[in-house]
DNA sequence: GTTTTTAGGTCAATGTATTTGACCTTTTGA
DNA sequence: TCAAAAGGTCAAATACATTGACCTAAAAAC
């Protein structure tokens, strides 16, 4: 059970987690914004240069979204010359998604603004608050 | 600076706050997707339980969504019997917005997955590290 | 004490994004 | 070798947000 004093101080922690997300995705789509991209893209340029020669379906698994809710951004992408895409050797059926160099430097900017948020962010917490927290988001994450 | 090491776990931070959100959100998006409304609707009820009688301004500012788009959920949510809207007495412009039963029990539905969620993560991770938690959260929030 | 301006709120049309569902190609495996 | 499954694409319908005009009541300016 939770009592309603405890309730109280986890609906606190709720509207931290709301403000806190909206925060952190503030500065990077107000860059995206100006390119007419949005959230799904910077997902996208994100997890494509987290593991380059990835194919579109280890996008839709980590994203979890469907395939035709991510074939037009990624089609975008690639038509902007951000995302190249080429036949796996191996299988004909599977693309290879990468960065091009463009596209690296606009991930580099978007996450960018994100790790500088975060290094503050810890700065001020200081080292044993980030070790709680990552531990505690960590629970979260998973479950 | 960021140096590179510092880089790769401020990445993971990044993707800890993907992953937690998501997670966060999934389950209240289950409940409203069986009554075809969505996670702004659940926003509305959250705002608007938490300050009874409050403007539709109100709920714009805290939402930082333009009226446009506040419009129609808002108008569904008084449609379907879960908002309630009347006249301010001090001022004829102005709505009074209060959940209905039926928008409180909802409410109550959709956020107490999200608390009864908080209240194992924080279990898992400790007083400790639940303090740390909204230390750091409180940074990132308002930043 | 009118008149103008501002605040609160609504509506319709357009544009953008996602979903639904069909489809194509290549590979795997019975 | 042929049916089924995996990877991916396309077009139409639907849902959602944005743009921009508009209405009414209240304050402020004159």
């Amino acid at each position: 059970m939770v009592d309603s004093n405890r309730e109280a101080a986890l609906r606190e922690a709720i509207e931290l987690i709301f403000f806190s997300y909206r925060s952190f995705t503030r500065a990077p789509d107000l860059i995206l914004q100006k390119r007419g991209l949005n959230r799904t893209h910077h997902r996208i340029l994100y997890f494509v240069g987290r593991e380059p020669a990835g194919s579109v379906n280890d996008l839709l698994k980590v994203l979890e979204i469907s395939k035709q809710a991510l074939h037009n951004p990624l089609r975008q992408l690639i038509a902007m010359n951000l995302v190249s895409s080429s036949k796996s050797r191996s299988d004909a059926r599977v693309k290879e998604l990468r960065l091009t160099s463009a596209g690296k430097k606009l991930e580099a900017r978007l996450t960018g603004t994100q790790i500088l948020q975060l290094a503050e962010v810890f700065d001020q917490a200081g080292p044993e608050a980030e070790k709680a927290w990552r531990k505690t988001s960590h629970f979260l994450a998973n479950d």
